[in-house]
DNA sequence: AAAGTTAATTATGAATTCATTATTCAGTCA
DNA sequence: TGACTGAATAATGAATTCATAATTAACTTT
């Protein structure tokens, strides 16, 4: 018997609020739409109470609005939402970076370096799932790295809202290489310990991001379909 | 009949939420205590539905803990919490500084003085209550001048969470002279349209207010009652 | 047929009920 | 006395029920 294991006993409105949040970044549940109560209830297999408790969570947490007596909306993504977001996720990338050089050990550091690499290979290799995944996994281990929960909370929820901007896997190749860029010099901080210089270099990262998706969004409205 | 004043049509959890929260974050449900349902439900007036999902949107926020079949229990301040919570306020701070400066008009930042001025007397009339309720207010008008709605939300949800850690320590006469002349160099700043400047010495605003916390924490501990 | 009105249906917010899990407390034994 | 056991009690999580508001459908009326 394995007493290390603690026993995952979790609520089901805890449960709901991570698969409805998933619904909702994996764009299955789609911006503007209403939720079905009663529907996913049944494909569920709960009743209204939990699933509503946790639609009052995602509610706060920004993915769904409520009307009162007209149910659950899911939220959807503006252009001022995304103008709004992103410069609060830059100043919380900036002191990501700013507290991940000085927190993180060597060997964790070389992990990320290794993860690096890999992005470097899709990169070279054109593979964007595998670039994808590579990103994900440095700036998931940098927010480790700060070792502040709440930081990480934060960060997590409005990087989820905006992980919801379709037009964000369409990375245009100069956006891409322009990124590769800016993890090269990342990566050169963080290893020099620069806890100034790759505060800002995140923060700017960000911020570049949001400049490359409003243009893609522009691009979007001049041609529609 | 006034068509200008929008209907309030509240729903009985979103009035619960800001209850509770108020209750926690004015002390009146110490941390650690256990949130007692059925005791809240009859002096509310309410069912233990919606309360149930109050309770379930402030463990979102943090402000209680919830344990499954264990109910909720009020959040503690830690200090550890009170280290994570201010650095991230901090860059919010930063951010709101640098924004307001670009996006208020000369009208707000008029009031901003007045309200500078306010606090300023309420100063030298060592009078607390006031001194807090004009600081209050130019921070407030701060965050608005932001004109970001996102940094709204998620400053408002941190500074609640600190503003707890009030009742633990007292504002000291040197740290209060200290905060005053940091206002001062704000009110300088925010005139100068001096975006850059104000940013940063709204996020050393902060976190001097920590430093100030966490000293009178130690004090506390080496005096105990 | 189109716009407007009313009745039927559905969905929603909240209260209540029910099953299960913690907690308390009396009783037992070392 | 003090730790353990187990029944009684209380609380919690979730399902169900109920009242009401919103939506849809049916019916006028022009």
């Amino acid at each position: 018997m394995n007493l290390t294991d603690s026993i995952k006993r979790t609520t089901l409105h805890e449960e709901l609020v991570e698969r409805l949040r998933n619904l909702v970044v994996e764009d299955v549940l789609k911006p503007g739409e209403k939720v079905p109560e009663k529907q996913l209830c049944d494909s569920l297999g709960v009743s209204r109470t939990p699933l509503r408790e946790a639609l009052k969570v995602l509610a706060s947490e920004g993915f769904v609005v409520l009307q009162a007596n007209r149910g659950a909306r899911v939220a959807s993504v503006t252009r001022e939402e995304l103008e709004n977001t992103f410069p609060v996720l830059a100043a919380l990338e900036q002191l990501v970076g700013e507290l991940a050089c000085q927190q993180m050990d060597s060997v964790e550091i070389q992990r990320i370096e290794s993860s690096h690499k890999d992005m470097l290979n899709a990169y070279k290799a054109r593979d964007r799932q595998a670039y994808f995944k590579a990103n994900q996994d440095i700036h998931q281990a940098l927010i480790q790295g700060a070792r502040n929960d709440i930081l990480e909370n934060h960060h997590k929820l409005l990087a989820a809202r905006v992980r919801r901007a379709r037009f964000m896997a369409n990375l245009s190749d100069e956006r891409w290489a322009q990124a590769i860029d800016e993890h090269e010099a990342m990566m050169e901080l963080l290893k020099a310990r620069n806890a100034d210089g790759l505060g800002k270099t995140m923060k700017l990262h960000m911020m570049n991001k949001l400049s490359a998706l409003l243009k893609a969004l522009e691009a979007e409205d001049e041609t529609p379909r």
